[in-house]
DNA sequence: CTGCATGCAAACCGTTTGCATCCCC
DNA sequence: GGGGATGCAAACGGTTTGCATGCAG
């Protein structure tokens, strides 16, 4: 609620880490974001990305994507929007739904719960999978 | 595609395993059923829980929740509805808004992927959770 | 200097799997 | 009787953590 914590301080790993996740196409795994990350600083421990990424989460800077898949998976693009995966190679992207908020209206007019957000995750394939002849 | 495979036994272990999940209000994961079932089948293991629930959720007889949280979760009310996750206790219900085809429509519009289907989950805090005090 | 951050490796936790045995059909 | 299912325990994959050392402020 209140601004960021004033000890965050600017280490290499932190900014490569950051730059790295914003070059990024589609939303990077913390491996993913590792092996990138290793090709600068080969000596990098995928702790410390781990260690990052919850950090940049927890400040708002970027966000972190639990939805389908065993993979937690990281987004620079903080704004509110909506996630598709390829249900054959597990690529997420985004995807240009228009948020709504009618949405929570509703569920709030049907639930016992205090409603904080919602989230909207499409399955899909992806135009890379739909080539495939599937082997 | 095809019917489900008739190679599919009745054993006790499915028979309890499907039962608990039924009489469960919330969406308990594996090892909370786990817990329930032991209560009936002391020697069970939990491999038997896991295989059981993949089987089931393939055959479509109950799903299988994969959303926020560490852990999968499980339903037996197989027709298409969203969730709700309470993000205090991790505890996760049905929610009864109207389930829409319109963002399938406008998500096949606005993507190059095939789309197969979508998921709301919304985030809140249960009623229960509402009275704690957080400490 | 001081303490947060790092690299490394071991620990963790949920889930999957190999295998000998069991038992439903 | 035979092949799928079970119980047990070990393996697995992703993530977290403890600890000695490093380096930003």
């Amino acid at each position: 609620m209140s601004a960021p914590a004033s000890s965050f301080r600017l280490t290499t790993q932190r900014q490569i880490i950051f730059e790295e996740l914003l070059k990024a196409k589609s939303h990077p795994t913390a491996s993913e974001l590792y092996d990138l990350v290793r090709k600068r600083l080969p000596h990098i421990g995928l702790g410390t990305v781990y260690r990052n990424l919850e950090l940049m989460a927890e400040q708002g800077m970027i966000l972190k994507i639990e939805v389908g898949g065993t993979q937690k998976r990281f987004d620079a693009t903080t704004g509110s929007h909506y996630h598709i995966r390829c249900s054959v190679c597990g690529k997420v992207d985004d995807i240009d739904v228009p948020v709504t908020h009618e949405l929570v209206v509703q569920a709030a007019d049907s639930s016992s719960y205090l409603i904080l957000g919602h989230h909207v995750e499409f399955t899909g394939i992806c135009h890379n999978c739909q080539r495939q002849p599937l082997h």
